[in-house]
RNA sequence: GGUCCGUUCAUCUAAGGGUUAGGAUUCAAGAUUUUCAUUCUUGCCAUAGGGGUUCGAAUCCCCUACGGACUGCCA
């Protein structure tokens, strides 16, 4: 094999948000870049003007930046290969169409849309499938079936034309997929397809397989949808003389949706609660929100993390990579072929590893924010031993609010099922009877505070669990929480006792 | 309908002819925590079915079933 520099490319259309199955592509395409030395570019295929939806292009680099894929080259990356938008490179393909023609690998059609449509909706009518292709083409409108002057006079008077594919009839064409092997399909089946659309635009597979020539690409790396239109390629290569120095394929499989059938969509997140989009989207024509991963508090290393492993193993035990890691050990060879469900529980055990591995100081980084939001200003220095008790229960850090509010703020109400069990008669004297012990303490310290307790309890003869778990309702409002007294240290003496004395007042 | 791809615990997957079919997530039980959660331990659970090839098959071949993708002047 040659000695060419590896150089694969993310292709998305700019259609809408980057489905977490695309993020995954990328990932892949950016592994197997990074792993062999290459580059990765990003190239926006933005061929269908119909097909525009405004913002979409800088949401999949906003997203490709969030998950720290960053292209080598690409609109605003810069590279000596672009423009790397389609739309900026249309009078390229023009020339290359015009050229298949030429050489009789391509023709031109002047059927239109609405012609199509009828003899497809007839077709279905009588229970067929009507495909343009090697079977019916001869008895269709174009420059293989008119004579030469009436295709002459065509052209001329400006009739609009699209040119399309004359696939070889009866050829097997086989190709080793890096990732599935042998694929082999007979070009007998296949459909002349458009090449050139009448708008003076090329479609995906023109345009696709120009660009990646001209590029300079080694390896195509994309998703399981395209495997169909391979052999079509190939033959695109063929026919433009390229066959030599042309990249080669590997079909990524699906990412299939948690139940049911059918490969994950849109619908899917909206529906079981989880996100399908890295980023929130919001659809500028309906305004509709779509959830991302990023502001459902996901780490970008963790969610980079469990796309890895959707698809793709190292073969060993271990499940948690950074992307270094995985820059190191990743393989097309080690890509499944089947296509995989996509798991919310064990996506949210990927965020609990990140979050768990992190220091309590970077973690109150990101919570201090989301206090200012509910008007509590504190100190860092007051939220990082708050973490060290409470991140231990925490998936996210939006949690460390639900399981460690009563650090911030005396509770507001009484959680009704531990009152009825926890809350005696006799409850409201003793837990008085404790505000006056700790009133008297001054080494104010969890293990003083735990000793000083236990000998009063003692000589009270009280029993423990009756006393502590009211207590813990006085400070905490309810049956939840770390270590006791390590929380009476943290409230401080005042506030505990004021606790203590407020909840008694409340609760009788 | 046609073409192509796929099929190991509920889920993600390991095992590239010889293992008690391994790990992880979920779930369940026990221990610890005088609370809740965590943690730890244990447990439940799989080679789609049928034929071959072979001393020996999850692994190779064929058939069936099931699932999926594609079948646009979309990508």
């Amino acid at each position: 094999m040659s000695e060419k520099r590896i150089r694969v490319r993310f292709a998305p259309s700019p259609t809408g948000p980057l489905h977490m199955g695309g993020v995954r592509t990328a990932l892949f395409n950016y592994l197997f870049a990074k792993r062999n030395g290459g580059d990765f570019l990003l190239r926006i295929e933005d061929t269908d003007q119909t097909r525009y939806v405004p913002g979409a292009e800088e949401y999949i680099i906003e997203s490709l930046k969030w998950c720290g894929l960053i292209p080598d080259e690409g609109p605003g990356f810069g590279g000596e290969y672009g423009p790397y938008r389609q739309s900026e490179r249309k009078e390229i393909y023009a020339r290359y169409a015009q050229q298949l023609v030429e050489s009789g690998w391509a023709y031109y059609s002047f059927d239109t849309p609405e012609d199509l449509d009828r003899l497809r909706a007839e077709a279905e009518a009588s229970g067929q499938v009507f495909s343009y292709s090697q079977h019916t083409r001869m008895k269709l409108c174009n420059s293989l079936a008119l004579n030469e002057h009436e295709v002459k006079i065509r052209l001329e008077s400006g009739e609009p034309y699209a040119i399309r594919f004359k696939m070889p009839e009866q050829l097997d064409v086989t190709e080793e997929d890096l990732i599935r092997g042998s694929v082999t399909f007979n070009t007998r089946e296949l459909d002349d397809k458009v090449l050139f659309k009448s708008d003076g635009m090329p479609t995906y597979h023109l345009a696709n397989v120009v660009d990646d020539h001209l590029m300079e690409i080694t390896h195509v790396i994309r998703g399981e949808e395209w495997l169909p239109s391979m052999p079509l390629h190939i033959l695109l290569y063929r026919a433009l003389g390229w066959e030599e120095t042309r990249p080669r394929f590997s079909h990524l499989p699906l990412i299939l949706k948690p139940q049911g059938k059918g490969k994950l969509s849109k619908r899917d997140g909206d529906k079981l609660g989880f996100p399908v989009f890295p980023l929130q989207w919001q659809d500028p024509e309906t305004g509709e929100i779509s959830k991302g991963y990023r502001e459902d508090g996901y780490f970008p290393e963790a969610f980079i993390n469990l796309l890895a492993l959707l698809g793709w193993n190292p073969g060993t035990e271990q499940e948690i990579f950074s992307i270094e890691e995985l820059t190191g050990l990743f393989s097309l060879e080690r890509v499944v072929k089947s296509g995989s469900r996509f798991d919310p529980e064990k996506a949210r055990w990927f965020n609990r590893s990140y979050l768990q591995e992190k220091s309590p100081e970077a973690l109150a980084q990101l919570f201090e924010p989301m206090l200012k939001q509910k008007n509590i200003v504190t100190d860092i220095s007051r939220i990082i031993p708050v973490i060290e008790e409470i991140k231990d229960r925490c998936d996210f850090v939006k949690e460390f609010w639900d399981h460690g509010y009563y650090f911030f703020e005396a509770p507001k109400n009484y959680d009704e099922k531990t009152v009825s069990k926890r809350w005696k008669p006799e409850t409201p004297v003793e837990m008085e009877a404790i505000a006056q012990l700790f009133d008297t303490i001054d080494n104010w310290e969890a293990t003083f505070i735990k000793d000083s307790f236990s000998v009063f309890m003692n000589e009270k003869g009280w029993n423990f669990g009756a006393v502590m778990n009211p207590l813990r309702l006085c400070l905490v409002g309810g049956n939840m929480g770390p270590d006791l007294f390590r929380i009476c240290e943290l409230l401080g003496k005042d506030e505990t006792v004021n606790r203590i004395r407020k909840a008694v007042k409340v609760l009788g």
